[in-house]
DNA sequence: GTAGGTGCAAAGCCTTTGCAGCAGG
DNA sequence: CCTGCTGCAAAGGCTTTGCACCTAC
């Protein structure tokens, strides 16, 4: 954790910005929640833990800041907000969402499924693929046990994460 | 195009929804900008010049209908607006996006790519696919021939629909 | 006459921006 | 000082909603 921090720190003062506080401490929100989706508003709900002071603005800021120096991507999952998801370090990104619509978690994949795929599109298109994004939407293997054991789905889940 | 219409309105008869002249109107912009990905915005602009006295709201909650209807998908390509396509009739929904970074323009794949990405979900991660979402980001074929001047073209580009 | 549909304007949300103050060189 | 960064509040842009009127059965 250190070292990535460090490494993103290099990264920032590679092009003349600095790691502030504020930066640090958003920084150090997105990896203690890697493996979540968060949106702005959880982001700077998570950092004012740690820096009160803060203001969303300044989140927004160091967001976008994170998202052109590639260290997060920008997702959108249809609902309305955009989600800041960190990139798996050195991978040229690869990695796909399952969204449950029953209780709305997001899983990864960070297996990359769309070799295949990518050469056919470069070829029988003649498109050059910078990058992708593959969602599906569906039914996650936690609700299908919840409806074949019986029980009630969906109105209580909180975090799947 | 007529019978598309009909079929549109007995679907929406089936759900005691009327095919109001707007409505009409709406549907009529999208049939002919079928390989368009309108804006709620620019639905909004085409549909004025047939039905001027039309109202913005109305465009979006026509466009909010269609979709639940399944008629069309919303998506999003991750800049601001929700754009609106036209799903090809009978089809399982799946169709692709290749968007160009250099142009913006957006081409369709109809061909399903994910026949066999979508049997490792679902055995892999036990998850129910109801739908999915891919899109290529990268370089299309006309920026390509731009670029490289005096590239000989020799293959073929497949057909966009 | 009842229910659905419409246009307009207002309100809602998420996000960005303007600006004065602040921090470190 | 100068430059970059911050917090706050205001403004923006897209979308939804409230409401009175209208229209079709």
């Amino acid at each position: 954790m250190e070292q990535r921090i460090d490494r993103i720190k290099k990264q920032l003062h590679s092009q003349s910005y600095k790691l502030t506080p504020q930066r640090e401490a958003t920084v150090r929100v997105l990896l203690e929640n890697e493996k979540d989706h968060l949106s702005a508003e959880d982001v700077y709900l998570l950092v004012k833990e740690k820096a009160p002071e803060i203001g969303l603005a300044t989140v927004y800021r160091t967001l976008e800041l994170l998202n052109e120096l590639e260290v997060v991507d920008k997702i959108n999952f249809g609902d309305g907000v955009s989600r800041y998801d960190l990139r798996k370090e050195g991978a040229d990104h690869f990695h796909h969402h399952l969204v449950c619509i029953e209780c709305g978690s997001v899983d990864e994949i960070q297996e990359d499924l769309l070799g295949e795929v990518e050469k056919i599109v470069e070829n029988d298109w003649r498109f050059k693929i910078k990058d992708h994004r593959l969602t599906f939407h569906g039914i996650c293997y936690r609700c299908h046990e919840k409806q074949d054991t019986g029980e009630e789905s969906g109105s209580e889940v909180k975090e799947m994460n």
